[in-house]
RNA sequence: GGGCGGUUAGCUCAGUUGGUUAGAGCACCUGCUUUACACGCAGGGGGUCAUAGGUUCGAGUCCUAUACCGCCCA
């Protein structure tokens, strides 16, 4: 045990990272303790893709969500933090027709089956990458329960909840307007779709009126080659201007088709002429017009984007190619009255920004509003938190506009609808089980639903579906509700929103209580980061680099819920900097041990003053970080532990501490140094795992643990405050000290007194006096300064002495004949002067009936200390002043 | 068109029930091979908290408007 190989100088994280993750799963730390009598806290991950690699986004959700766990975990929860990966439907399935296309292949000519056995390959690959990046991350997830989406699991609450929706009549099939993708050759819901304002043009076009020679009417559109599709041209019915003309029929440019004019409250008077041309095959508002006014739906696009044979000679060109020859054509008849610039939102594909084609079509609906009236209820009660709440006014926005989800996706990768159509009578028959027989007519011929479901219906059960819903599962029972869902804002409609929707549905209960919502990063120009813009940060590689600790430090410090945040190698370059710093004060604390092997704290009373301090400043930051994490503010707390770590106990703590080492008379500092030290890391181990657990180790190899004591920091007890080790007294003592040291220290390096001259310092501290006397040494040491105490002042001041007024002593010392005199007249003089502005605010706030009658008593008490304190320090630099300038 | 967020030190950002003299990291300047750490130590400079009003005894913090930047929804 009191073995000791000499740790190096600087911290390699990659040498014990591995090892320590592996000792962590081999010791089953992950999986959660389950104790009935204890309320579980748990986390669903949200999975990433099996598209391909994790990237720095992924870093930090993970971080973030290990930090609540390994926290929990700490505190005594039975902690669940269950982990999946998502297939992704879209995305896999182009990334895995993007390796055929490398073949010379397309999956129409390797056919479904092949597809798919390929694209189970992808997922066996992948998924093994994105696990081994989150392991180098330190997620303490419990892998045993790891789950795909399209596991027989998950596969099984979709199916179910498909059949109950259906069979609620919130399931739906029908023709629509929906978004189709021409490259993805599929529908895609709303959220799928980007606007984009595009610069383009509007054309006013001539529709002719049947019958009447040079009578017409004058149509705008932005998208001409839909005129192939028109099949009305509507007006306002109060549009006095065209009310002529309703009822009459037009003849349709090109075609020569007759289509009628309608009166329709949809019309915009103020758009272009008035008169708006009718397809209700390519756009919504057109769709309900020729749904009211029993229109012709002329669909005249194929699945690829080109015309189709509806747009007659046009047919096979592409939508770009038809519109500029319907132009050439229009303007040659003179049809094409005039175009103007105009700048209108256009539709693109979110996966491959291919322009979006509106096209009605035959797809799978979920009606929303009653299923998204609970979810709003669930939100505005209170029952689910949104961090940060700004948000609940998004998502309740989105949901109480609602919109019905087409969820039927013509792609091979997913979750096949559980929908069988009978070729002998028609029938529809949805089933749970794959359907071998017509519920009508028995036949056996039946043929499923080519399409499958959007990845997001599955996604939207990820919360029950994992803990083994349908089936009333003991973990569905012992872990749902889950505690928090942690994500990226840009998915709270996406995502966030459906599972709320659909845990109600399916379970009665909510998904989760809390959900925490963190911002993008961005890279350090700010720029979202993306492999196209090819400015995406490898994980692995920060971590090969600077260590997880680095990178977990990088991302969860200084950043606020939901606030994007940029990633430099300067905030890399920190949290390496502060991991060093941390292996380094342990690398000092483990070298004082080896000469006092005693760690037993004695008796508060009879500790110094300094370990009083430190103890009591220690039990404060636990206090704090403690409050900020149950607050969700990560960010905060770490930075309290950090600046706690390297600002008090490494600059101050642990350099006085040296006096007494160096001291053998002195009582060891050595209990005190391991016991702040100990307990500062557990205090950071969620946040920055492999370092804390590495060093702690060391720390329990040096000190012969109790046997009693856990086996890792990550199941160890996060530390607790003990309102008993608070010390004011040691606290405002310490703080003098340091203000003597620091003066000191200034004076010396304002006026470039030689490291090597100790100077002579005179401390005159009141009361504190005695107290002060003990730190001598370590005025000396700190300070190169040799001191004397005297109570007050009076006649101890000699002719050569430069006084420094502080808050709680003053000192002196005979430096007048080596330091420039004006200069410090200047500095006495800069100092009265902002102290004399000070010292009138207060005076001013302090006469002021308003303020003495209504600001609390506490306030107003520590505005008069102030003033005092303040008056007392300028009548002491006045003092001095006038005595330099003798 | 509706909504949300941002605007704080040269840069990146904290600042959560309004309460002393607004913080950190990096960068900058000065000094230091002080045996834990140069991935460090000590010291220093640098901010009318976007602008204009308002509420309040008191505003970076709350309210209103404006400007610029970014995002979301339609």
């Amino acid at each position: 045990m009191t073995e000791q190989t000499e740790m190096p100088k600087t911290y390699n994280p990659n040498e014990s990272e591995k090892r320590w993750y592996r000792f962590w799963q081999e010791s089953g730390f992950f999986k959660p303790a389950v104790d009935p009598d204890k309320q579980p806290f748990t986390i669903i991950m949200p999975p990433p893709n099996v598209t391909g690699e994790l990237h720095v986004g992924h870093a930090l959700t993970a971080t973030l969500q290990d930090i609540m766990i390994r926290w929990h975990r700490m505190k005594g929860n039975p902690t669940l933090w269950l982990p999946g990966v998502d297939h992704a439907g879209i995305a896999t399935q182009v990334m895995v027709e993007k390796l055929l296309a490398k073949e010379g292949l397309n999956r129409h000519e390797i056919g479904r089956e092949e597809f798919l056995r390929r694209t189970w390959e992808w997922v066996r690959r992948y998924r093994s990458v994105i696990a081994n990046q989150h392991t180098r991350l330190g997620v303490s997830c419990d892998w045993s329960r790891e789950v795909f989406t399209l596991d027989p699991g998950p596969s099984k609450a979709v199916r179910t909840t498909f059949f109950n929706l259906y069979n609620e009549g919130l399931i739906y099939r029908g023709e629509r307007i929906t978004n189709w993708c021409p490259r993805c050759a599929t529908a895609l819901s709303d959220l799928e779709v980007n606007h984009r304002d595009l610069g383009g043009n509007l054309y006013y076009i001539r529709y002719p009126v049947q019958g009447e020679d040079s009578l017409w009417l004058t149509v705008a559109t932005t998208r001409p080659e839909t005129m192939l599709g028109d099949s009305a041209v509507a007006v306002n019915p109060g549009d006095e201007r065209f009310s002529r003309f309703i009822g009459k029929h037009l003849v349709l440019p090109l075609t020569g088709r007759l289509i009628p004019v309608v009166a329709d409250e949809a019309v915009a008077v103020d758009f272009g002429t008035g008169a708006v041309k009718v397809t209700p095959a390519h756009d919504p508002v057109d769709f309900e017009i020729g749904q009211r006014h029993n229109l012709a739906v002329i669909n005249i696009l194929n699945l690829d984007g080109t015309l189709n044979e509806n747009a007659g000679r046009f047919a096979g060109m592409s939508s770009v190619d038809a519109r500029n020859k319907i132009i050439e054509e229009l303007e040659s008849t003179a049809l094409l009255v005039k175009t103007e610039p105009y700048s209108h939102s256009v539709g693109h594909c979110q996966r491959c920004s291919t322009v979006v084609e509106p096209v009605v079509s035959r797809q799978w609906f979920v009606k929303m509003e009653p299923l998204a009236k609970p979810a709003i209820e669930a939100v505005k009660d209170g029952r689910i938190a949104i961090i940060p709440e700004r948000f609940n006014k998004v998502y309740l926005n989105w949901m109480e506009n609602i919109r019905d989800w087409c969820i039927s996706r013509q792609l091979w990768w997913g979750h096949r609808i559980p929908v069988w159509y009978c070729r002998d009578c028609g029938q529809v028959i949805v089933s749970i089980e794959d359907a071998t027989a017509c519920t009508a007519c028995g036949s056996i011929s039946l043929e499923q639903d080519p399409d499958v479901l959007d990845t997001w219906f599955s996604s939207a059960l990820w919360p029950h579906s994992t803990l083994g819903w349908p089936e009333d599962s003991t973990d569905l029972k012992y872990f749902y509700p889950t505690s928090v869902m942690e994500t990226a804002y840009d998915i709270l409609f996406f995502w966030v929103a459906r599972m709320i929707m659909m845990g109600l549905k399916n379970t009665g209960d909510i998904p989760f209580r809390t959900v925490y919502l963190h911002g993008l990063i961005r890279d350090d120009k700010g720029e979202k980061m993306s492999k196209t813009r090819g400015n995406s940060i490898d994980p692995l590689k920060v971590v090969e680099e600077y260590g997880a600790c680095a990178l977990r430090f990088a991302v969860s410090t200084g950043t606020a819920p939901g606030n994007d945040t940029k990633l430099s190698t300067n905030k890399l370059e920190a949290g390496r900097n502060f991991a060093n710093k941390l292996w380094n004060a342990t690398r000092f604390v483990l070298r004082s041990l080896e000469s006092n092997s005693s760690i037993v704290i004695g008796p508060v009373e009879s500790l110094p003053p300094e370990d009083r301090w430190i103890l009591s400043r220690l039990n404060r930051v636990i206090a704090s970080a403690d409050h900020l994490m149950t607050e969700f503010q990560f960010g905060e707390a770490l930075r309290e532990i950090h600046d706690f770590l390297w600002s008090e106990y490494c600059d101050w703590y642990l350099e006085i501490s040296k006096i007494r080492l160096k001291n053998p008379e002195a009582p060891t500092p050595a209990p005190v140094l391991v016991k702040v030290l100990e307990t500062s890391l557990r205090l950071l181990h969620p946040f920055m795992p492999f370092i804390t657990e590495e060093l702690w180790q060391q720390l329990g190899k040096a000190t012969r643990r109790p046997a009693d004591e856990a086996s890792s920091i990550m199941v160890s007890l996060y530390p607790q405050a003990d309102a008993a080790a608070l010390d004011e007294e040691a606290e405002k003592l310490m703080g003098t000290l340091i203000d003597i040291i620091r003066t000191i220290r200034n004076l010396r390096a304002e006026h470039n007194v030689e490291l090597s001259h100790i100077v002579k310092v005179k401390i005159f501290a009141g009361q504190d006096t005695g107290a002060l006397q003990a730190y001598t040494g370590t005025v000396e040491f700190l300070a190169r300064a040799k001191p004397e105490f005297y109570h007050t002042r009076e006649d101890n001041t000699g002719p050569d002495d430069i006084i420094s007024v502080l808050e709680r002593a003053d000192i002196a010392i005979p430096l007048k004949s080596l330091v420039d005199v004006d200069k410090e007249k200047e500095r006495l003089s800069k100092e009265i002067t902002s102290l004399t502005a000070d010292i009138d605010r207060l005076n001013q706030r302090l006469q002021d009936e308003n303020f003495l009658t209504r600001a609390p008593e506490a306030v107003v008490a520590k505005e008069k200390a102030n003033l005092e304190s303040r008056r007392q320090r300028l009548e002491k630099l006045e003092t001095e002043l006038t005595r330099l300038g003798l």
